[in-house]
DNA sequence: CGCATTTGGTTGATGTGTCAACCCTGGCCG
DNA sequence: CGGCCAGGGTTGACACATCAACCAAATGCG
């Protein structure tokens, strides 16, 4: 019809077939370890991210905030997650200082991990680290810092006028 | 309170470190593309995934199977997006075959997708394609096909007996 | 022929993500 | 003191994804 809306001076064809194949390969990536998660151990991947971060905390407590900073998370977004994750008992919100409860991991939350974080490290292993070598995971580890870093830098000089607060 | 959950001989430090550059660039990459995508146009990242598959081919037509082949969505999330695109107008469905709708591209959502791709090939290009350089975006390209290999071969093999029907 | 199976597609329920609006408390400044 | 306002957190509405169940035309085989 077109064949060519997309290739523009913008992309070659070189260029474009990398990137469907990076598109390709994280959906698949995803798809595989979100189902094998979910059906094996009944947590999202969303649910696993919260669960690590508590868990690799001092104390297994952390507010809501911090654990936005570590995840990159929405605020609202945490705020839902978290209230459906409390409802199925895996975290606990608690009242110290009323104001911004912490979350707390529950011993239903810290058995779920312990569960499941050998399964799905075993499958990273398998599926990407194994795969790709110590040498390209590790590149590909900087490079994705260097493509965060880029983003980030424009969405500081660049993003629309309610968000920008910086100018 | 724990620190080494996932601290098992399946990942390393280095590269548990990789991994979760990398989780991270690919969320970041794409919260932003889509934000803009969906800011500036209207249109989500699936919104953009079927319109660009509907534009490259030659007829402007296909039906949901070849799209979902294309894209490798499940067939329900196929048939759900497509109701949504097609009352806001971006695609119709012809029942040519009074079995199998086809799936035509109409004036909108040509019009549409010749609005953003551009806009959006210089996002891909300005934070992954110029970050990364030629030399490294292909060598992604190329470990990412290793990975979907990989993944692939081993749903082959070792999916859930309702699904596998392989042995 | 007739019935079962396959297969492409739809539907409904439910869980999840995003946006915008809101609430509440603490700090700031008059 | 008192009003304001910034920032963490919540809520509601809506778009989206996934699962399981279902539907109907086509195919195959007794």
């Amino acid at each position: 019809m077109m064949g060519g809306v997309a290739n523009e001076p913008w992309l070659d064809d070189e260029e474009q077939q990398a990137w469907r194949n990076f598109l390709l390969m994280r959906r698949t990536l995803e798809t595989h370890l979100t189902r094998h998660l979910q059906r094996e151990f009944g947590l999202s991947a969303s649910d696993f991210e919260i669960l690590v971060n508590l868990s690799e905390s001092v104390t297994g407590r952390m507010r809501a905030y911090e654990l936005g900073e570590a995840t990159q998370w929405e605020k609202s977004r945490m705020s839902h997650h978290l209230s459906r994750m409390e409802k199925r008992g895996l975290i606990r919100k608690e009242a110290c200082d009323a104001r911004y409860p912490e979350i707390v991991l529950t011993d239903e939350g810290l058995a779920a991990i312990k569960a499941c974080a050998p399964a799905h490290a075993r499958r990273v292993r398998e599926f990407f680290a194994d795969v790709l070598g110590r040498d390209r995971m590790v590149a590909l580890g900087e490079a994705s810092a260097e493509v965060v870093e880029a983003v980030e830098k424009h969405e500081h000089t660049n993003c629309p006028p309610e968000i920008r607060g910086c100018g």
